[in-house]
DNA sequence: AGCAGAATGTACACTTATGTCGATAATATT
DNA sequence: AATATTATCGACATAAGTGTACATTCTGCT
């Protein structure tokens, strides 16, 4: 019995296949994933990821096993955290989009887009909506929002987000941080305090001017 | 000369062919978008198409340039129309959203993931994104707003119907029209009139209760 | 009816991908 | 050092797509 090590000496492995399917993914999509591309980007032999992978499909399911362990789970722990005030729940939820040991949004948007080739992917993908704004509207009900308001709002704060993905723009952390106060505004109608503001910008290593 | 139009007699045409493409390229993205399938769909032979088009590449092109054309077009448009409020001028903009004769949704996604596979197309999605927050930023302008908060709340709007697109949620109409009145609400931060409203369902045909 | 040109189809050459088989090499265990 | 296990590679068979060349058919016009 061997351990599937990353020093196993061998030079292919599952992680090494699937870590390579991955960073192909997010760089230009499931149809680039392809078996003979990965194995001239590992220098292997391309036949020599059938001793890894039953074929093609087996290796984007790990892909997908990847995606909905890591997305969904943070987002709904987040969103359960525990705060004070709204405004503070809300800048809990919004460690999701910066820090990207929670939420992985290039990950995240690959695997939307793959979802238009592919109706398993979708029915995955539409779980996952359900499943993160019925927890984001929970938290604003747990703040004395009614069922109803708290479910746009959540759709809002959601949205916004799946919507800046979608964009692929990528912004500069300084901006980003600026935006966070109105954006907070918007969303919970309480204006964030001075010193949970703070907490936030440090924990995400930005010192305001 | 022999003019162009739909019924000459001839069974293919670059217009037929174009709408195969985008049919297509909606269904299950720009990678399925190729010659013999369309063929295949058109009951053609694979080669005639070369008759209308160099190669897929010019088809492609086609496709964007009706992406371009109606899209962003008619988004700035509707953020410039005559309003007396913003809620009202909040209205005009969400038409977009409710008519497909206005902005087309499915070839929206279709073409944000196509980004994905190819930096020029990118390109162009991150124009046109620019172009239409630009748009509606001045419309919060108009209303009063400074450039700063004019700008995080045009994002908003914008990137919540962008976030929604990239759910592909086939949400039925009378629950989307229930939602209108809270979203105004969020982004605006006016209570549209009921007289606004009635207008706004009187025009894409709903009825309240 | 006959002709020109517009549209279609068949055959070919090429490319890129998939997955299987059997031979071979590297590593770990005994 | 011998052996079993684990991994790699090259050759093969197959499939789906691209684009070109050339012959053929269909349509509109005179």
């Amino acid at each position: 019995m061997e351990q599937a090590t990353s020093d196993s000496g061998w030079r292919g492995s599952p992680e090494g296949w699937l870590e390579a399917a991955y960073d192909c993914l997010l760089e230009s999509g499931v149809e680039s994933v392809k078996i003979l591309p990965l194995a001239k980007r590992l220098n292997l032999s391309r036949t020599s990821f059938y001793w890894f992978f039953k074929d093609r499909e087996e290796l984007l399911g790990a892909l997908i096993a990847r995606w909905r362990e890591k997305n969904t789970g943070n987002l709904v722990k987040q969103s359960e955290a525990y705060a004070e005030t709204l405004a503070e729940a809300m800048l809990n939820v919004f460690d999701c989009w910066l820090n990207k040991d929670l939420f992985d949004s290039q990950f995240e948007f690959a695997v939307r887009s793959w979802a238009l080739q592919s109706p398993d992917i979708l029915a995955e993908v539409q779980a996952a909506d359900q499943a993160r704004i019925e927890a984001i509207g929970r938290m604003f009900v747990r703040f004395g929002y009614d069922e109803g308001p708290a479910d746009v709002r959540a759709r809002t704060t959601y949205l916004v987000q799946i919507g800046y993905i979608s964009m692929q723009s990528t912004e500069d952390i300084a901006l980003r941080m600026k935006r966070i106060p109105d954006y907070i505004a918007i969303y919970t109608g309480e204006i964030p305090r001075k010193r949970e503001l703070d907490r936030f910008f440090a924990r995400h290593g930005y010192k305001p001017d």
